[in-house]
RNA sequence: UCCUCAAUAGCUCAGUCGGUAGAGCAUUCGGCUGUUAACCGAAGUGUCGUAGGUUCGAGUCCUACUUGGGGAG
């Protein structure tokens, strides 16, 4: 049994766990609230997360190592004093921007080299470059720095990007238990995960799952899944590679996605996601409610005085009508985005609550089923 | 009273040499999956102030009128 993952029940593949770090024990399955450069997009506090029920808080290296330097945040005792969170942090590689900031890079052995998003600086990144900003963010997990290639990569060139981001993750771990070692690491029981790459190919995901688990990591990850294959595509990677990750290592399914994505995934032995869903589609008006998506800034909701959703424990859903927010959406006020994140973020941490609870009944599949029925149904 | 400028989409305005109209915003709807995203995309909307005239053809040139801005008295 690993020491920071222990798995309390197992209801088919659905997996109930407990994640213990130093900065806390979470409970699995969860969801990870995207704060990219230390801050929830839409004006959401620390004080917000914790009210919210948020568990673990998500920021990103090469964004903060862009700006505003991994070593100015060192000098403040690391992020979590920094912007006074005191959870798990999990701090992404910088790999899914290999993907996403794909025109401005270019990807050798030795690591990728980007063009700054801000001002277009030449920027040097490989597995000890991210190793050391994340240490020097001092987050409670950091990810390993792989490439995140798109889903309709021919298969040759997936094989290649594969054997290298393994290559990548030797060096990842080697650097990691080295920074461990230094005095004035900030946390030196930063648990490293490794990521499972290799598109749409699932002989490659297998074989890749298999040679990665033998490292004895903390956690693992798949990544490269929602980058333009379809649901079934990506459902069908998970079913076959979450298998073959360590049962006793939690498992995380990077950047997925909506409710229906995660009951799937969960399903499929998954026990950990983020996304940048209920930010992003919150700071654009639409909401997630038990019974489907609404896109407030439709007319139809102008006199509607109803909340978000009728029995919402959110901030938004406890005081404003959803003509209002939509008014504030309209008039381009910062509360309308900022009380459209929050009713989100908490329907997608309360979402992870009651998957946490039929589980733990036993009884998820029906939980699943009832909810997947609720999502598409068209009574908003 | 005279001079002058203007009048085109809901709003603010483009509109070439005369060839039956466009933009931005607004509106309506859609998209976003380890955030380059309070973003991106699509759609709808016109008696071109009114009435005449010139011309094969007028938003465009001419005349009168209406309304508004500025100026003179």
């Amino acid at each position: 049994m690993s020491e920071n993952f222990k798995l309390l029940k197992k209801d088919g593949e659905a997996r109930r766990g407990e994640l213990v770090t130093v900065h806390g024990t979470v409970q699995t399955p969860l969801f990870m609230n995207v704060g990219t450069v230390g801050a929830i997009k839409g004006a959401v506090s620390t004080e917000d997360l914790e009210n919210i029920g948020c568990q673990v808080e998500l920021s990103n290296t090469y964004h903060l190592h862009v700006r505003t330097g991994d070593d100015l945040i060192k000098r403040f005792g690391g992020l979590h004093r920094f912007m006074d969170w005191h959870r798990p942090i999990l701090t992404d590689s910088g790999g899914f921007q290999v993907f996403s900031l794909a025109s401005m890079r270019k990807i050798k052995e030795e690591g990728v080299t980007f063009r700054s998003h801000i001002d277009g600086h030449r920027i040097f990144m490989g597995p000890e470059e991210s190793m050391r900003i994340q240490s020097n963010l001092g987050s409670t997990i950091a990810m390993a720095f792989d490439e995140c290639p798109p889903a309709k990569a021919e298969r040759n060139y997936v094989l290649d990007s594969v054997a290298r981001t393994e290559r990548w993750l030797l060096r990842c771990k080697a650097e990691m238990e080295r920074l461990g070692l230094l005095e004035d690491t900030i946390n030196r029981k930063q648990l490293l995960f490794g990521i499972n790459q290799g598109a749409v190919y699932k002989d490659i995901r297998i074989e890749n799952a298999k040679r990665i688990s033998e490292l004895d990591l903390p956690g693992y990850a798949i990544g490269g899944l929602a980058v333009g294959e379809t649901h079934e595509e990506m459902y069908d990677v998970i079913e076959h590679t979450a298998p073959f990750l360590p049962e006793d290592k939690p498992r995380y399914l990077m950047g997925v996605g909506t409710p229906a994505n995660i009951l799937e995934a969960v399903e499929r032995g998954i026990d950990m996601f983020d996304c940048v869903y209920p930010s992003r589609n919150g700071r654009h008006g639409h909401l997630y409610t038990h019974y489907g998506k609404i896109n407030i800034n439709n007319a139809k909701y102008a006199e509607d005085d109803r909340p978000i959703e009728e029995g919402c424990g959110c901030p938004a859903c406890r005081r404003y009508s959803r003509a209002y927010i939509r008014h504030l959406h309209k008039a381009g006020e910062m509360l309308g985005l900022r009380l459209c994140v929050l009713h989100n973020l908490y329907f997608y941490n309360h979402l992870m609550e009651e998957i946490r609870y039929s589980i733990d009944a036993g009884e998820f599949a029906a939980f699943k089923k009832k909810t997947l029925a609720d999502l598409s149904s068209t009574e908003r």
